[in-house]
DNA sequence: TGATTATTGACACGGTGTCTCATCAAGTGG
DNA sequence: CCACTTGATGAGACACCGTGTCAATAATCA
């Protein structure tokens, strides 16, 4: 596959902030959105790939790679693991989804969170919420200073226990 | 493997930070005292395990578990990989290693940085710096009340380019 | 020294992601 | 509308990573 404008990169690149929590209700585009999105950065639109977006945009908490697999071959049998991996990099690359750190450590995708997002997880749950206020901006000028190291990202990802999933005392 | 008092922590809790960065010089203790240490906490000092500790202690920089069974392996041909790694994740259970992240997203350890410590790791050269600052402590108060999660833990890991990494302008 | 038990090493296993490559189809121009 | 170009697909093999099992071994203690 070709990943245009993609190469690499870290799992998060600090390109603005806000200065207030915003917790906001995922803003997720509509399927026919991400089709002229494809089209518009070079790719073609397939069937397979209608079929993992329309998989994905009904999604509100992290999903593994493989999970969209199993989920998809239900409906599309004849679908390829490797194309799924390869259109979730895709649409990553695009801003459609993007790639998460569950707490066991293990690489997930969520939609719908365009931007410079980080995300609070539910450790048992798996439910997430966005948040873009990001106070890294201020450690990254520091640590730039003191270190002359030329940041180019972070990636910061916060774990706890929804309301759901608290014990009950 | 029995690890006491270890069960299935996030990859980072937040347990204390200082204001300011501060850079430390990796502490890196002997081998004697990681030996004592595992002993203290009720552990048996083997010779597996004295080889993994002064093959790590050596390194200034993250490293994969993979890494450590392929160079211990030139020296004691007849260590196994489940020691190895099983060794690690001991180590880390005593704050003798850490573990990181590199900005591919692999997951590795680092020595000589107990206590809540992130890293600024040149995603060139791997060569990291630990800093102790913790911006995070304010933005969990905010999430936790906005949120109504409560905060276990937390992730946060920088990129950038080393100073010898740096292309020359 | 002998008993106890944590630890080891070999191996297999499952999961994950990548790669190859022949085939297919989306988009293009005629 | 058709043929062509080339990106995309799917099947499968593959490498890698981390874990689990289990009999054999060795560290500790009485």
């Amino acid at each position: 596959m070709l990943l245009r404008d993609f190469e690499d990169r870290p799992l998060c690149y600090a390109s603005g902030m806000s200065q207030v929590p915003d917790h906001d209700a995922p803003s997720v585009p509509s399927p026919e959105h991400v089709a002229e999105l494809l089209v518009r950065h070079g790719y073609r639109s397939t069937a397979p790939r209608r079929a993992v977006v329309a998989d994905v945009l009904a999604r509100g908490r992290p999903f593994t790679a493989e999970e969209v697999v199993a989920n998809l071959r239900q409906r599309v049998p004849e679908i390829g693991r490797a194309t799924v991996y390869r259109t979730l990099e895709l649409l990553a690359s695009v801003d459609v989804l993007s790639r998460v750190l569950r707490s066991d450590g293990h690489p997930a995708y969520i939609a719908g969170t365009p931007g410079h997002r980080h995300h609070l997880v539910c450790s048992d749950c798996g439910a997430a919420v966005a948040f873009s206020a990001c106070p890294v901006d201020e450690l990254v000028r520091d640590l730039s200073r003191d270190t002359r190291f030329s940041i180019q990202g972070h990636l910061l990802e916060v774990f706890g226990l929804c309301p759901e999933c608290q014990p009950t005392v």
